[in-house]
DNA sequence: ATGCTTATTCTTGTATACGTGATCGCTGAT
DNA sequence: ATCAGCGATCACGTATACAAGAATAAGCAT
């Protein structure tokens, strides 16, 4: 899977700078650019960005430059719902072979995401609040299902730059501590409920209530504004 | 996604002819080699294979010639579980959302099975095995969780090259059609179940029984040896 | 001033060249 | 006869060149 480091080096700078939104959907990325800021050339941008865009998180469109992806409402909602079925596994399998010093790493991180927090630092502490679920699927000892789950709390950071409310930030150490609570009493039924909440509550700050903002017809503006605004 | 026509050729090929195994785990894919059988020069090569092995098709170490994957005994089970875990969801939504007309679908889709499977060509039977599942995935109607099964199936068709008995092609048309019946009635449990017990079928057939081989150790084969053989 | 057409520039698509690490066969020694 | 060391060849890693399709700006007509 490593490609030449180098490539490499260009592709976790890119993924991470999407996933704390300092690089926002849409954006542009040129190759030319991209390949002269980390001084390689445009062949192993061209790798990272395919690479990028096999996991949902650059749109390659022929002979269009690359951008950031701007994921629909309706992948938003696909993306959420494998996830639910994916981290109820996780939660599954830890709660199977659950072992007392994986409750320590989880608590470890949990504390820095919250000193992140408190600190104001919110790009890092949204990024921890998706690793804490990585560090989750990894400690379940399935790497096909880490992969993936990673693949998709990646893409949740996506919706959540697109369609979230402003200043969310996350707020979810209580939860997952909730979830460490559940996982370390060992209870699979208690634990898939609390992980089920904790994603139901990520998912109403990321996505609008319903279905109020389903497609963003012009019209259906312009009628807001037409009669007397 | 579409990268540029002419390397998805190369791409589909290759997907194509590992899944049917007639590139069996192991084989040499050199750049140069595929690149002169296609026409392309082996920039086109190297997308075609960087993808597939980002799908854990195709394996690509660094200075090394990429080979067909060969999955280890812990990754198929990773891999079956996983598989477990989104056919479930599939099939929970296809519950929820049957129309008719997707029976008649599924049913075409088992009958040209069927008629592969009766003229003897096991390559056709058992890559429209997989395909059925995939065809599930997508009247789904939840783009990445049909890709994502799409994935895992088409690494079910390494696994069961690696570790399947000879000559069991399959044969799960039967079982096909009992899924196909249990949606019909648009009962959940019953459609899980009935799914269930087919993976757990298929994955019989692919693995040995338990830890039978979990890992080939030279010393466990030797040791058979050296005493009286 | 607005809209349409055309020319320029920018950016990607693909092939190819060159350097370097791997692979494999050969020679020679034990 | 077997194995270690070594050189030749082979295949990959990466940069670069050239072609061609988009995006954009300029110019013209209305």
């Amino acid at each position: 899977m490593e490609t030449s480091s180098r490539s490499d080096i260009a592709y976790q700078a890119l993924r991470r700078a999407i996933i704390e939104q300092a690089l926002v959907p849409g954006t542009k990325l040129r190759e030319d650019e991209i390949g002269a800021h980390f001084g390689i050339s445009r062949t192993l941008v061209r790798a990272a960005l395919m690479r990028l865009s096999q996991e949902g998180l650059v749109e390659i469109k022929r002979k269009r430059t690359a951008t950031v992806a701007v994921p629909s409402l309706d992948e938003a909602r696909e993306i959420f719902e494998v996830r639910h079925c994916l981290e109820q596994q996780v939660v599954q399998r830890l709660t199977a072979h659950w072992r007392p010093e994986m409750g320590e790493v989880l608590e470890a991180h949990v504390n820095e995401e919250e000193a992140a927090s408190r600190r104001g630092d919110t790009a890092s502490a949204s990024r921890l609040a998706g690793e804490f679920h990585i560090v989750l699927a990894r400690l379940a000892g399935n790497a096909l299902l880490a992969r993936y789950l990673s693949e998709v709390v990646s893409r949740c950071s996506l919706i959540l730059a697109l369609y979230g409310r402003p200043h969310v930030a996350e707020c979810a150490t209580a939860e997952h501590r909730g979830v460490i609570a559940a996982l370390r009493e060992r209870d699979a039924a208690v634990s898939i409920r609390a992980m089920s909440q904790h994603l139901h509550a990520v998912e109403g700050r990321a996505l609008p209530e319903s279905r109020e903002a389903e497609e963003v017809r012009i019209s259906d503006i312009l009628a807001r504004y037409s009669t007397a605004g």
